[in-house]
DNA sequence: GTCTATAGCCAGATAGAC
DNA sequence: GTCTATCTGGCTATAGAC
């Protein structure tokens, strides 16, 4: 391991560091609120150095955002694992894992409307390979568990994806965690409930 | 009528023009990206104007949010017309009507975390009393509806009501719009359809 | 109560020394 | 690459004439 590639790896460190502030910011105060002297102050360094690494507000986002669809790929990956699981159990298993993603504080959050940020995130490629790779595998399971009756064949895929991904980042856990009457695992419980059997229940 | 009443009435309805401007704004840029300069354009009067109406931007956003409440209480007298409707029904009425002034780019997006703006809420009598009106309302609706098993009696009343408000600013209608390949009579059941019955349907 | 003009502020972004 | 100091633009809010 030369110097020049020991140099990258606190560049590297560094950086995480960087998004783990820019995640952590995006979680409880949302893109909007997120000041970029903010971020500076929590890495604790200053705001100048920041657009050393990142090029703009959206850059650092984006980069946040590219982490979480990292991360939702790896959590794929160990679904896929799961030798017995069906599609459905598998999806399930994405949306149970960023429930709780959402319970710790740690599910950035970005308004689906907000131009430049939407721009920006168009723009780049890594993300929207990202998007394309999860949107794909999860559709797959989408279509084979339709197949198999475990989701409403009635439903376009279309449909079924967009509802996971919102679930992925509905306020209804935050409010109810929020709320302190109830635990996480009874909160995620709940959720899923009313996202795979709605409101009527399963006992019909 | 005296000239008194008749100047009321005007400064009434230049003040619903401002709040309907506003309700526009804020359905399809949100709080953060609404700017008064934007609705001062939109009403076609001086931002100085507006201010001599309203004393902030969170206090027009909060007109906003007012109105919608009084509508939707509206929407629940209709619904307590409807003599031999369920609570059950009643409750999928009211979720409908939201569905609807959605896809209809009517309703407005607050952020749930912007403090400037929660404060405002939080302090005012008129929207604190109008979300508990109808908060109790729904409450009812919700509990006569696990009485009879129309909602599964397992979900606590709470984990109901948050999941009908939530549904009714989901991004998911807006998404199947934006694809462009469905109606919104088409969007509005498939979204009714996983609220109700989940991903699973009511098939099984 | 309406306007024009402007104050005041804050946050994103940059200059330039080290 | 890091810092301090500063620029810049845009936005909320207000002053003051009419």
């Amino acid at each position: 391991m030369n110097r020049l590639s020991f140099r990258e790896q606190v560049l590297r460190v560094r950086e995480d560091a960087i998004v783990d502030a820019v995640n952590r910011l995006l979680a409880d105060k949302g893109f909007d609120l997120m000041t970029v002297d903010q971020v500076a102050a929590d890495v604790g360094i200053a705001k100048a150095s920041l657009y050393k690494h990142f090029s703009s507000k959206e850059a650092l986002a984006a980069a946040a955002m590219v982490r979480l669809l990292q991360r939702a790929l790896a959590q794929v990956e160990q679904q896929q694992a799961r030798a017995d699981a069906s599609g459905f159990d598998r999806l399930v298993g994405i949306v149970r894992w960023a429930l709780n993603l959402q319970l710790a504080g740690e599910m950035p959050s970005v308004p689906s409307q907000n131009s430049s940020l939407r721009a920006e995130l168009m723009a780049s490629k890594a993300y929207l390979d990202l998007l394309l790779r999860l949107s794909e595998q999860l559709g797959e399971w989408i279509v084979h568990a339709q197949a198999s009756g475990d989701i409403d064949p009635a439903l376009p895929p279309e449909v079924v994806l967009y509802t996971v991904y919102a679930r992925a980042c509905d306020p209804v856990p935050a409010f109810l965690k929020a709320g302190g009457s109830y635990s996480d695992g009874q909160i995620v419980d709940w959720v899923l409930s009313t996202f795979l059997n709605g409101l009527r229940g399963s006992g019909r």
